[in-house]
DNA sequence: CTGAAAGCGCTTACAG
DNA sequence: CTGAAAGCGCTTACAG
């Protein structure tokens, strides 16, 4: 690979100081009109553009920001992603992404490879096995350092730090509280991510969802597909069950794959509600009413809020945003003509009253 | 945020030169062994780590890896980038990503910021006004510089680099005669993507596959999904069609969801291939035979071309990779039971056999 | 085996 | 308005 145009080699063409060229190009008032123009149109011509590493070294700044996701697969941290670098990108920073894939060893390796000097700031949405085992020791020396992070999604409080989220537990109880409005009564809990923050407080909004309701809770968790429609089936054929809240998209879509199966009617003889507004979701047979997350918009935020802080001179207080969610009306539920915007309902069908 | 300790602070702790305390810690064999332990401990202790900006910045290594790709939404770029993120992790690399939205003007622009000293080498699949403008005027400069570059998946012979793809042609002329051999008399080939590469080749793959069976083809580009079931249902009701080659994943499955609405039987009435082996291909109601496009592979070895590349003194010949498809057998498709191995049918079912 | 020096390519306080 | 100098934090050829 050939060498660039340096500052230095357009300092001897136009027989000019090394300093006075970095600020004509850096248009300081400093410097005359002429100059810079005539600095400018070399540097064009020599197609130069300053080295990288040498800016971030003098600066101490990189314009890049780390972000660590337990995956890029499932729609929510695909969407989240495209958030970030759309935010990012338009205050001229750079992403850098790590996934984590549920390891805590691989975040743990993703946040020391980072945090040297090659990002000014990170965002992270936590690993199962770090909510698992809620061993958060390798955030410390980060936050040693007051190194600014943002988590998002999948958070912790002993993390000090600026977070963004929904409200998990409440926007579970409305699923729930949905779920009854429509008509059911045996209303059970599945989920394929117990153990981390938002599958937890998940759980507990359906719980509070059927307080005072005198219906019998019940929990149903999973923790391989493979065993999915095994555990399922062993529900649905011993007990009475007619809704379903489930705490992803994925395991939505597995339910209702298995339910139809075996010869289940949804939302006739099964409701299903999901979390994460996907492109499973979306396309499905029967579409599925979800709770909207809101990834997009969780990861833009949490890209403005480490950029905002990234530009404070003094440190400032940790920001807590809570986004809200609402729920998006689809087949795989009855109607609840009240309250709910019905959208994105391709097929135009009506949907079906529990009567 | 604090001070991060530095190779100068070390070495006044420990009373020894910079230069022998950077050759300590980097386990130069010029250095004795109890120097080199006194210093690593001390290093340790003070949570030392070597800044990277200045490393870059000596070594003219950045130890990271542009990615440019049109989205991150879809399931083939997703698994994409899993892919190059292992491969690219496994061997020291971080990975920078950014994304096109198909726009050759972000591309562009993510191009030219990347490629001055953030990143040793870029992978890129190339949006589709890139593709369509055929304008790759912004690659000029990198080339020019040797700047090493793997195209993937969306690639453009005249960009002389390393390339790494699926025979798409043939891939989709296999696919058209999947249909055939299962007993298809009018198979039409469906696009949203018309104008990339792989649009255009697996056209002409479906075109190779009707060659000398007499039957008639039929393409239908859609260009936008609002217009989808319009287009779709025009097609269906005013022609024979039994068979449909889809050109990607979602198309494929807007195609099932409007043929069910609109009260086709799939396979029965008619059989749909898609390309691509995604989430939504697996779990959808009927599940989606496909081309698998082998997205991780095609990121693993695209990430593996480009560091072979630089870890090379001297400047290789372009590395050209094809890999190889396969056919993933399910419902959306009548059974053929020779040749190609069924796998992943959930459901256990038998698949009906057309007589 | 250890250290002094040069230099990677920038920016910026200071001098003229 | 222009330039000489120092320095960001490293690595490495060279000297001793």
């Amino acid at each position: 690979m050939e060498k660039k145009c340096t500052l230095k080699d357009l300092a001897k063409i136009l027989n000019l100081a090394v300093s006075t060229v970095s600020k004509a190009i850096n248009n300081s008032p400093e410097i005359s009109q002429l100059t810079k123009i005539k600095v400018q149109n070399t540097a064009q011509l020599y197609n130069y553009s300053p080295n990288k590493s040498a800016q971030n070294l003098k600066t101490k700044k990189t314009k890049t920001i780390g972000v660590i996701v337990p995956d890029v697969l499932s729609h929510f941290f695909a969407m989240a992603i495209h958030g970030i670098e759309t935010e990012a990108n338009s205050k001229g920073y750079k992403i850098i992404i790590c996934l984590s894939n549920e390891s805590r060893e691989k975040e743990s390796k993703s946040i020391n490879t980072l945090i040297n000097g090659s990002i000014d700031g990170l965002i992270i949405s936590l690993s199962k096995e770090t909510q698992i085992t809620e061993d958060y020791g390798h955030f410390e020396e980060a936050l040693k350092y007051n190194f600014p992070i943002v988590l998002f999604d999948r958070t912790f409080e002993k993390i000090i730090c600026d977070k963004i989220s929904i409200n998990d537990q409440l926007a579970a109880k409305e699923a729930t509280e949905y779920l009854l409005q429509t008509g059911c009564q045996n209303i059970i809990f599945l989920s394929t991510i117990s153990g981390t923050s938002v599958g937890e407080k998940r759980r507990m909004g359906y719980l509070d969802g059927l307080k005072n309701t005198g219906i019998q809770s019940s929990i149903l968790n999973i923790k391989n597909y493979n065993s999915f429609e095994k555990l399922l089936m062993s529900q649905l054929q011993n007990f009475k069950v007619d809704g379903i809240v489930t705490a992803d998209e994925l395991s939505a879509i597995s339910t209702m794959k298995y339910a139809l199966k075996n010869s289940f009617k949804i939302p006739e003889d099964i409701s299903v509600i999901g979390f994460t507004n996907g492109v499973l979701a979306e396309n499905y047979i029967p579409s599925l009413t979800v709770v909207d997350q809101q990834a997009k918009k969780q990861g833009t935020i949490a890209a403005r809020t480490l950029i905002k802080r990234l530009n404070k001179k003094k440190p400032i207080k940790p920001v807590h945003r809570t986004l809200k969610t609402s729920i998006i009306q689809r087949q795989s539920t009855f109607a609840l003509t009240a309250k709910i915007t019905e959208i994105d309902n391709p097929s135009g069908k009506q949907l079906p009253s529990k009567v």
